[in-house]
RNA sequence: GCACUCGUAGCUCAGUUGGCAGAGCAACUGACUCUUAAUCAGUGGGUCCAGGGUUCGAAUCCCUGCGAGUGUACCA
């Protein structure tokens, strides 16, 4: 720190020389005509016409020898060197040029040629500063040896690339990309919801009662009103309050808020998609399931078979559809259809694992799933029909009881979505509820709570109604192949240091 | 939460058995009218993550803490 302060002193002693020599250092106008992209794209024409050109940008190269100078600048279109004579441009503005440091802003006035060396330039008839940069940006230099860029001084260092994304973003510019392709994904859902009639919602983050998912919620408090308020761990609850009021086709794409551990595929506050349709079920938001990411993949890569952590994920529609009792069958040849819980707890104790002795059938048939199942599922696969009693939203289904008609979305191992039959018999819902709320007493902080206003809504009728939910950011992994949520979240949640 | 790994200059890294804290780039000064990791000469720059311990002596060994990564648990 005390280097660094050494630094900017000196960056702070050019500022004031070049304020001495009567030069804005960061000047409120400035007049660009062209993007450097534009100059690159047609190099032959603006070579060939000598016309004025003015970029800005960032200089981010300087080769200064004697009376003449190189450098770089770079816009969010591309890089192009600037050429820089005494003579041209007279020893007044050759002296702010060379009082520059890298990071500055510029802005270059000149004719684009080809230099002796044969690299395309702009050369300078003026250089203005535009911005001085009064802290050392991280110097990344790039060769090309044997046709391949080979990359100096790379700015790697992961946690300081999450604390500072902006100096991620400036010197690893392929990161771009990733946040690119997540805004792609999101508007190409947008485009195909909307072209089905569905309305997009904004319903409240800050909530009195959350629900609509097990997780721990994060706590704030309203002052006027003088009562806690939870960030929301989901939108389902108001979205069917929608459904209810006669919004028959809506969907919220928003950030959840979830109190609880981090790793590669958890940042606390996380992208959610949800959708629900009345007069649909399961069934139909897996076909949407399958036409939202199909139709992001072409769109997106131009293909659907995905690279993916070392897999070939080929997310062409239709995906396996197999139930969750069937799914432990095939990987463990052990049938739970019967959910006699001795059964299942005496499997568990075959399988040498441990059980939670007050856990019912449904919720260990999930430890089952858990345990032998997901890392297998590859492939896109919709899991269905899960036990009721992990299942408090979803309805059962006709034949069984004991099942829901649910579905989660398996790829490469990780769950991407869950949906549901949505539940819309209030006098069941109340009773599932208050069996959450019974867990919780118990000491399970994650459980649901009884929402009595939703309640009330499902009693004044809700339609038969499919719902579905997807994350967004783990979405956006799959298709930027990466395997950590920070890669796709631009300021995801860190330690303060 | 637990386990393992990592933390040295602005950036990327080296640092042997415990023996004066190092390199390249960046920065500063100077030279240089076609460079492109420009070059050449010179200069400055360090809380070796923090605290404690062992030792004549610690970046190095030990302990504790902090931060990060990975795995695992939990979290649909």
């Amino acid at each position: 720190m005390q280097n660094e302060n050494q630094l900017i002193k000196l960056r702070k002693e050019r500022l004031q020389k070049i304020i001495d020599k009567g030069v804005a250092p960061f000047p409120t106008r400035s007049k660009r005509t062209h993007k450097i992209g534009t100059l690159i794209e047609n190099k032959d024409e603006f070579v060939e016409n000598s016309e004025k050109v003015i970029v800005c940008g960032r200089l981010n190269g300087m080769r200064r020898q004697g009376k003449i100078g190189f450098g770089n600048v770079l816009d969010d279109t591309g890089r192009i060197q600037l050429f820089i004579k005494r003579d041209l441009v007279g020893e007044e503005n050759y002296d702010i040029f060379k009082l520059l440091n890298l990071g500055d802003f510029v802005q270059l006035e000149g004719e684009c040629f080809i230099t002796e060396k044969g690299e395309y330039s702009i050369k300078a008839h003026k250089i203005t500063l535009l911005g001085k940069n009064l802290r050392p940006i991280p110097v990344v230099k790039e060769k090309i040896v044997d046709g391949k860029k080979v990359k100096y001084d790379e700015f790697t260092d992961i946690e300081l690339r999450y604390r500072k994304r902006y100096l991620d973003l400036l010197l690893n510019p392929e990161i771009k990309r990733n946040f690119e392709i997540r805004a792609k994904v999101i508007s190409i859902m947008r485009r195909i919801l909307d072209g089905k009639g569905f309305l997009e919602v904004e319903t409240p983050i800050l909530q009195p009662l959350y629900g609509g998912a097990n997780a721990r919620p994060f706590i704030t408090h309203h002052n006027t009103l003088d009562i806690p308020l939870y960030l929301r761990i989901a939108t389902e609850l108001y979205l069917k309050r929608l459904v209810v009021g006669g919004f028959e086709r809506v969907y919220e794409i928003g950030k959840n808020f979830r109190n609880e551990g981090m790793d590669r595929t958890h940042n606390p506050e996380f992208t959610a998609f949800e959708v629900y349709q009345a007069y649909a079920d399961y069934n139909d938001m897996m076909e949407l399931a399958e036409e939202l990411l199909s139709t992001i993949g072409n769109e997106i890569l131009g293909t659907n078979i995905l690279d993916f952590k070392g897999h070939q994920i080929n997310i062409n529609r239709p995906w396996r559809r197999a139930s969750m009792i069937e799914l432990i069958q095939e990987q463990t040849g052990f049938d739970a259809s019967d959910f006699n819980l001795e059964k299942i707890q005496n499997f568990y104790k075959e399988k040498e694992m441990e059980f939670d002795k007050v856990a019912g059938p449904g919720k260990l048939i999930e430890g089952l799933f858990e345990a032998f199942v997901e890392e297998k599922l590859i492939q896109p696969t919709f899991v269905t029909q899960f036990p009721r009693e992990i299942s408090p939203l979803a309805k059962a289904i006709p034949e069984n009881n004991n099942l829901t008609e649910r579905f989660e979305i398996f790829i490469a191992g990780d769950e991407y979505g869950n949906a549901f039959t949505e539940l819309n018999d209030p006098i069941d819902q109340r009773e599932r509820l208050e069996a959450q709320a019974s867990l919780r007493e118990l000491g399970d902080l994650e459980a649901n709570i009884v929402d009595e206003d939703f309640i009330q809504a499902l009693e004044y009728g809700m339609p038969p109604t499919g719902g579905m939910g997807i994350g967004i950011d783990r979405l956006t992994m799959l298709f930027t192949n990466n395997s950590s949520i920070k890669e796709v979240i631009l300021f995801p949640q860190m330690k303060p240091e």
